[in-house]
RNA sequence: GCACUCGUAGCUCAGUGGAUAGAGCGUCUGCCUCCGGAGCAGAAGGCCGCGCGUUCGAAUCGCGCCGAGUGCACCA
């Protein structure tokens, strides 16, 4: 497959205006043309004492030059005096001939602190992705049951890189995709309609229907047991299985009281899900409904193209006979069983269309290159005030939505397969830019470590090793609405407000399912999810509401005016910044940079990881900030006025920023916990 | 069979070419007259799955194994 397209873009300008950047690259054109060489890496040295950042480079270039590394890093050292470098304080050379660099650093942490406090929110945003769009479809969960926390993962991944995309720059659309006519709502109506007394009459009167909804349960918990009740219903009875088809017909058909009612349960399950995923700070701008593609004919469109590009074929004989069909793989070929094939079925044998060839259809629409478009009406207001459309059969058109430059699929990895048909018949079509600017984001699922399954009543040995999936069918999952009650409940007995509880709890969750890498599954387990100290969201929030508190205390000791802004722009830093301060504040820098690498991998990971050591140094800067004294002074109780107000500074600066990587990471930053 | 992903401390994970491989949980030992103890300091715990290569240098790159998982539908 191709290489995913945010791979390639050049981010080298924006990092001219990070300190560290500044000073490594006048390092670096001096190193350059001391050496002839074309590019210097830094690291970090092991040893404090060795410096603030390193390269190398000697040693590379002791075989270029038949020389030993020691004896060239000597030279350049002494090269290197002779030049004006601005911020460097000293230069070593350590075996086997690296070169270390000091920095001035009242200068550094000066520059720095500054620019933390005028930019604000703004601090560690960039704009690479000026005057691109990107269209970013997640979440996605089949609107016929409760959501379970392996879409809650989705999610999560999904609204990050939104939050993480606009903050470089581009701007971002995110859409969550309906699937309001595939058989998994049939079976939610089948169940609803068939399954138990009364029987549907063909009425159209669905009254007796929606009775059977058994109201202490919220809608989609009900259809969560309806649906694997109705799921163990078709190995034992025909005639219900039956019913199946005869739904799942007359949804396509769009023209009757059956296909309404279907759309009427999508509809009160997709609100479900919304408020599911509003408890965690997730919003989208556009709900695609796959029954509106059937409707604006987006299929027929596409399939038009397909078959003048002759990108689809009509079969006439072997497996796939009557069917019309994209070559893939190897084709047709022969078997122990008989012949298969790994060509893809875009249209049955029956005339209906499969969910690949509908995918093509809106991939297009995605781009912009469908020539057609949905109707749309607005949802609602979503909780964080902005707006929620919906694609309609009743809507009006509108030119704002897709037309992406990029197109990113949060999708699990299962799917890949399917993506990379997908992308493939685009570029069949002869759109090799969008095949190439399509980005299947496939993230590992969650699974059940066999401790959580047993404590959900499956039959397994909770003590052994091993992991079981979930499944809808089965009814087996964890609810993503019970693990945050479960959380907000732990945490209420600790916590000033409901509010706050809710943040903490969406801070929990948020962070436990960013924090590893999407290319990795995760083996759910309650105690490790659950958890509020060490490696969590909750530490990081505690963090942020510690240096809130702390700011709060000074300003109301009068000791500077919080809202007042630009107060700490001119502070003075003392001679000797300590160890603690010089680790917060070079922490505090590598936010932007952490910034576009999630960017660049498309993934929370390396913010939720970020966060957590960015907190760890604010915590040892707050305990600890000066080891040499013999007592460690609270800093509000400082006396002299330029340390205390320096100190201030850096617990502004790392609460600022510790705000600006939890809102990237969805989280709310709290004030107070 | 073919393809993809994963394998790092007892457990959950960072680290993707640099110097002595890091966190959290769990275990053990200490620490609340003090800005928020959901914390801090310390101890113990590693053939980075195995082998061969590339390189001055490999957990990281290449090849081959082993183990775990997923995909290869006229399901989505």
């Amino acid at each position: 497959m191709d290489l995913p397209p945010f791979y390639c873009y050049n981010s080298d300008d924006d990092r001219k205006e990070d300190v560290t950047q500044v000073i490594q690259d006048q390092v670096a054109s001096a190193i350059n043309k001391i050496l002839g060489t074309k590019e210097v890496a830094f690291n970090t040295p092991p040893k404090r004492e060795f410096g603030d950042f390193s390269t190398a480079v000697c040693l590379s270039q002791a075989k270029v030059q038949k020389r030993a590394p020691m004896q060239i890093a000597e030279d350049v050292k002494n090269e290197l005096a002779k030049v004006r470098l601005p911020y460097i304080k000293e230069v070593i050379v350590t075996p086997p001939g690296y070169l270390n660099f000091k920095i001035d650093h009242p200068r550094y942490v000066k520059s720095l602190v500054n620019k933390v406090t005028k930019e604000k929110e703004l601090f560690g945003r960039t704009n690479v992705g000026r005057g691109r769009k990107v269209l970013i479809e997640h979440t996605n969960v089949n609107p016929n049951k409760a959501m379970h926390i392996g879409h809650i993962r989705n999610a999560i991944i999904g609204d990050s890189v939104v939050r993480v995309l606009e903050k470089l720059g581009y701007h971002v659309e995110a859409c969550n995709y309906i699937d309001d006519t595939g058989v998994q709502v049939a079976d939610v109506v089948v169940a609803m309609l068939y399954m138990d007394a009364p029987i549907y009459d063909g009425s159209g009167d669905f009254n007796a229907i929606w009775a059977k909804w058994d109201k202490s349960q919220s809608f989609d918990y009900w259809c969560w047991d309806v649906y694997s009740r109705v799921a163990q219903e078709y190995e034992t009875n025909a005639e219900l299985k039956a019913k199946r088809a005869d739904v799942l017909h007359m949804v396509e058909a769009q023209d009757n009281a059956v296909a309404d009612f279907a759309k009427e349960v999508a509809s009160r399950i997709v609100e479900t899900h919304l408020a599911t995923v509003g408890r965690l700070n997730i919003y989208y701008d556009l709900l695609n409904w796959e029954s509106d593609i059937f409707h604006r004919g987006f299929w027929k469109t596409a399939f038009e193209s397909l078959k003048a590009k002759g990108a689809v074929v009509y079969e006439t004989e072997g497996p796939n006979k009557g069917c019309w069909i994209v070559k893939f793989g190897r084709g047709v070929f022969e078997t122990e069983t008989g012949l298969k094939s790994e060509d893809k079925v875009l249209v049955r044998s029956n005339g209906t269309v499969t969910y690949t060839g509908k995918d093509i259809a809106y991939q297009m629409w995605k781009f912009g290159v469908l020539g057609q478009d949905f109707l749309y009406k607005l949802w609602g207001i979503q909780a964080n005030g902005d707006e929620l459309w919906t694609t309609s059969q009743s809507g009006v058109e509108m030119g704002r939505f897709g037309k992406a430059d990029k197109v990113i699929n949060v999708i699990d990895v299962r799917q890949s397969y399917t993506q990379h048909i997908v992308y493939d018949c685009l570029k069949k079509l002869g759109f090799t830019k969008e095949a190439r600017n399509s980005v299947h984001l496939d993230y590992e699922v969650v699974v059940l470590s066999n401790a959580a399954a047993a404590e959900l009543g499956v039959d397994v040995d909770g003590d052994e090793a091993g992991t079981q999936a979930m499944s809808g069918r089965k009814g087996l999952g964890v609810k993503g609405d019970d693990l945050i009650n479960t959380l907000v409940k732990r945490l209420s007995e600790k916590v000033q407000t409901e509010k706050s509880t809710n943040v903490l709890a969406a801070a929990a969750i948020r962070y436990f399912m960013s924090r590893i890498s999407t290319s990795k599954m995760i083996v759910f387990d309650f105690d490790e999810a659950l958890r509020t100290t060490g490696d969590t969201g909750v530490y990081c929030e505690y963090a942020h509401a510690r240096a809130c508190s702390i700011l709060n205390r000074a300003n109301e000791a009068g000791l500077f005016d919080r809202k007042q802004a630009g107060v700490f722009r001119s502070v003075k830093v003392p001679d000797n910044v300590t160890l603690p301060e010089e680790n917060l504040v070079k922490k505090v820098e590598e936010f932007a940079g952490v910034l576009r690498k999630a960017g660049k991998e498309l993934s929370p990971a390396p913010l939720a990881h970020y966060a957590f050591e960015l907190a760890t140094v604010f915590t040892d800067f707050y305990e600890n900030p000066d080891p040499d004294a013999e007592k460690q002074v609270p800093f509000i109780k400082i006396e002299e006025p330029v340390l205390r107000n320096y100190r201030l500074a850096l617990v502004d600066a790392f609460r600022q920023v510790m705000a600006n990587c939890l809102d990237a990471l969805g989280i709310v930053p709290l004030e107070r916990i």
